[in-house]
DNA sequence: TCTTGACCTTCCTATCGTGGTAAGGCTCAT
DNA sequence: ATGAGCCTTACCACGATAGGAAGGTCAAGA
C-alpha cells in the first residue's frame, strides 16, 4: 500500500507528508487545509524548497483533531479555541467543558427551531387530503401566516 | 399610525406602497425583496416615472406568503415551486403536499444530525470532571475520533 | 421656493464553508 | 525526454443576508 510515494516529500522524512497525502490521512480536503491555513486556524506549515508544503505526524494529528470538532458541527472560531486548549498542556479542563456545553446549547437551539418548523409543517400536512383537488390547507396555512 | 405617508406611492393608489413599506408589511428586509427579485423568484415589479418600485396588495401577500414559507425553511428553490403552485389555481394539493414531506425530510435528517453531534458531545461531557486539572476527556474524545 | 431628511436607486463588498477551474511549476517512473 | 500526477496561486461560485457609498426623489415645513 501507499504505493503513491510521491506523496512523501522525502523518502528519508517518512514522518513528513505533502498536503495530498495529509488530506487522506485527515479527511479535510486540500483546499480546506490551505483555507484553514489562510484564515490563521492552523499556522503556515513548513515548505520545501520548492515551496511544497509539507506536514509532521503532529501536523497531521492537529488536521484530524480539526477533522473531528468539525465533525461535531464547531464553528471555526471555536476550533481555534479548541485547538489552542488542546495544544495547552497546562489548560483547564473546565475551559474545555465550557466550550463544549455552550455548543450544545447551540445545537439545541437549532434543533428547537427544526421542531417547531416541523410541528408547523406536520400540522398543515395533517389536514391536507392530499385527494389531488386544488384545496390545500398547507398553502393556506403557509398563506395566513 | 403610519405617519410616514411618504411611503405611499401615491395618495390616490392607497393599494400600492413603496418597497420599504411592504417590507414592513411583509417582514421581508428591502434587501432581500430586491435580492429576490434579481435572482427571479418573484416577479420584476411595476416602477413609478421615478423608477422607484411599488406593490400591489398582492404583491404584499405574495412577500408574505414567502416570508412565511423562508420561516418554515424552506429553500429558494422551494419557495419558487410552492408559489407557483399558489398561484396555480388548477394545482394539485398532492404536490404541494409531496413538497412539504420533502422538506420535512430535509429537516428530520438535519435533526438527525445534529442529535448524533450532541449525543457524541455529551457522552465527553459526562466524562470530563471539570476540575480545573488539564486531563480533559472531551479533547482527548475529539483526538481520538 | 428652498431646504431638509427620509426615502429610493444601483453597484460593490463581506460573511462562512466549500467546491471548482485555470495556468503554471515540480517530481518521478518509464 | 515525456507524461502522469502531484503541487502552487489566484480567481469565481453557491445561498442568504447585511452593510455601505453615491446619487436621485419626494413631501413637509420654513
Amino acid at each position: 500500500m501507499n504505493k503513491d510515494h510521491r506523496n512523501s516529500v522525502n523518502a528519508s522524512l517518512t514522518d513528513y507528508c505533502s498536503i495530498g497525502e495529509a488530506s487522506k490521512r485527515s479527511g479535510i480536503s486540500a483546499k480546506m487545509i490551505r483555507y484553514y491555513e489562510s484564515t490563521g486556524l492552523i499556522k503556515d506549515v513548513k515548505r520545501t524548497q520548492s515551496n511544497y508544503r509539507y506536514y509532521s505526524e503532529q501536523d497531521v494529528r492537529q488536521l484530524q483533531f480539526l477533522k473531528s470538532a468539525r465533525d461535531l458541527g464547531f464553528s471555526s472560531e471555536q476550533m481555534v479555541q479548541l485547538v489552542t486548549l488542546w495544544n495547552d498542556s497546562s489548560r483547564s479542563n473546565v475551559e474545555v467543558k465550557k466550550l463544549a456545553l455552550v455548543h450544545v446549547e447551540e445545537i439545541d437551539k437549532r434543533m428547537l427551531e427544526l421542531q417547531s418548523m416541523r410541528n408547523a409543517l406536520m400540522e398543515m400536512v395533517k389536514q391536507c387530503h392530499g385527494d389531488g383537488k386544488p384545496e390545500c390547507p398547507i398553502l393556506d396555512g403557509i398563506a395566513k401566516r
